[in-house]
DNA sequence: CATCCACTGGAAGATATGGCGA
DNA sequence: TCGCCATATCTTCCAGTGGATG
């Protein structure tokens, strides 16, 4: 053996990163018994070949909403195929569930396919703002059912020809069609084509295919919120997915752990710090404790040590909170980088709590210097909302009554930095109009 | 307890971009 | 080419509002 390599580091821990990785379907999923039971009652039907049901998931973010899906979806296809001895099964996406939108579809031209899952993942659609519509929605269903090359434009149809045109599809597939909506609540408030798709059958607009839909949230007030007709229909199963206490979090990290790590570098007490601080930021993400786990992997291994220990998991946690924020900051666009950019300025001059109207001259000046037109201040006021929503600025509304009337006042909010906004900044790629000449150390 | 300030935030319309089908 | 459609974001207008003040 030559040298060691500068690349490697002076011990490994991680014998398998593919463990920590997102798309990663366990063995055996824990935790989730309950939910997994009332899951299969819903596919069942699709087994024993009648029409498929319509449910509705919902649970906060990395509760096993999607993992589950994905794990009995996989079981129910290799079930079937073993029942039918043939294959059956066309899931377009069922190997790559956790994918962004658009995907290459494999779905099979097949006369044999008996199901047929199609997912979608309704946050991924191809809308700048935060909330999709139906017609998307559709436009993307369709989409899914077609060939690269034949794929649809996401604008310019008029929707019912949209609507026929999916219609069209399934019908020429046939056969039973499972179509699943990730974060289906990311369809804002236009609900139509989940009421059109569970009824097309009963209304005649498909006659060879049976459809089962499946809507998968994080917002429980979502369900509440959509039309009666729609609840009826969608919502004949729920299934409810609770947050993981910190107990739960450590037995799945446990798990993970004793498949990607090597034996004795982790600690049931490391475990149980890691549990318990996804399970308190998070409100019992598994996604966010296996982030941590990895990451506390990874810096003992860059410090050459062989256990993971509580200082490790606790620094491991700061720093992934840390990318999340810069994260969410460079996903802002240039009026609201600009803005922050003005609030961080502030930071340095002192003189936060800052009011709306100060902080848009502020804003003015910065970009008028970079030779740009500053927005109108109703349309800043917009931007500074979302900034507030997004959770990178505090609003604080203060009421001086009479003679001094009612405004709001805006600070960055407690874990953003002037700093940590400099740092995005920089690191944002398009940064064409947003004055960097500004952005100095502090 | 009515007043009244300095905003907030809803609504409507303008502008721009990008795409379809005839 | 023209007319239509979807989306995004800006601007203008203004009714409504919370609560300390008088």
């Amino acid at each position: 053996m030559g040298e060691k390599s500068v690349f490697d580091s002076q011990t490994n821990i991680i014998t398998d990163a593919v463990v920590f990785e997102e798309d990663y379907t366990p063995d055996e999923i824990y935790c989730r018994d309950e939910m997994k039971t009332e899951y299969v009652q819903i596919l069942r039907p699709i087994y024993k070949g009648r029409p498929p049901k319509n449910a509705f998931l919902y649970g906060d973010t990395g509760v096993g909403k999607t993992a589950v899906t994905k794990f009995l979806l996989e079981k129910l296809a290799d079930d079937l195929e073993k029942k039918h001895g043939e294959q059956t099964i066309t899931a377009n996406n069922l190997s790559i569930l956790s994918s962004e939108f658009p995907e290459p579809h494999t779905v099979a031209s097949g006369e044999n396919a008996d199901l047929t899952v199609v997912q979608l993942n309704c946050q991924n659609l191809p809308t700048k703002g935060e909330k999709g519509t139906s017609y998307q929605v559709a436009v993307a269903l369709v989409n899914q059912f077609l060939s690269e090359e034949d794929e649809l434009s996401t604008t310019g149809h008029a929707p019912q020809a949209i609507y026929n045109r999916l219609y069209k599809e399934i019908d020429r597939l046939g056969g039973t069609i499972l179509i699943i909506l990730d974060e289906v609540d990311a369809i804002g408030d236009d609900d139509t084509v989940l009421y059109e798709l569970p009824r097309s059958r009963a209304d005649g607009k498909i006659s060879e295919a049976r459809i089962g839909v499946i809507g998968i949230s994080n917002d429980y007030t979502f369900q509440q919120n959509l039309s009666p007709k729609v609840q009826d229909s969608l919502c004949e199963r729920e299934i409810r997915f609770p947050a993981y206490g910190a107990d739960q979090l450590a037995t799945i990290l446990r798990e993970r752990a004793d498949v990607g790590l090597i034996e004795g570098s982790y600690s049931e007490s490391s475990l149980a710090i890691i549990a318990a601080l996804a399970r308190r930021d998070s409100s019992g993400s598994a996604r966010k404790a296996i982030d941590i786990l990895q990451k506390a992997a990874e810096i003992a291994e860059d410090r050459g040590k062989e256990e993971i220990t509580e200082a490790f998991a606790r620094e491991a946690f700061e720093e992934i909170r840390k990318d999340e924020l810069i994260e969410d900051i460079k996903q802002q666009d240039a009026h609201k980088l600009n803005a922050l950019n003005a609030l961080a300025e502030a930071h340095r001059l002192d003189k936060v709590p800052i009011r709306k109207k100060t902080l848009h001259s502020t804003y003015s000046k910065i970009v008028e210097d970079n030779g740009n037109k500053p927005i109108a201040v109703r349309s800043f006021h917009n931007h500074l909302n979302r900034l507030v929503m997004f959770g990178l600025v505090n609003e604080v509304t203060e009421n001086r009554g009479k003679g001094g009337g009612r405004y709001n006042v805006y600070e960055l909010s407690q874990e953003m930095t002037p700093q940590a906004v400099n740092k995005a900044i920089n690191e944002t790629d398009d940064i064409s109009w947003v004055d960097v000449t500004y952005i100095k150390d502090a």
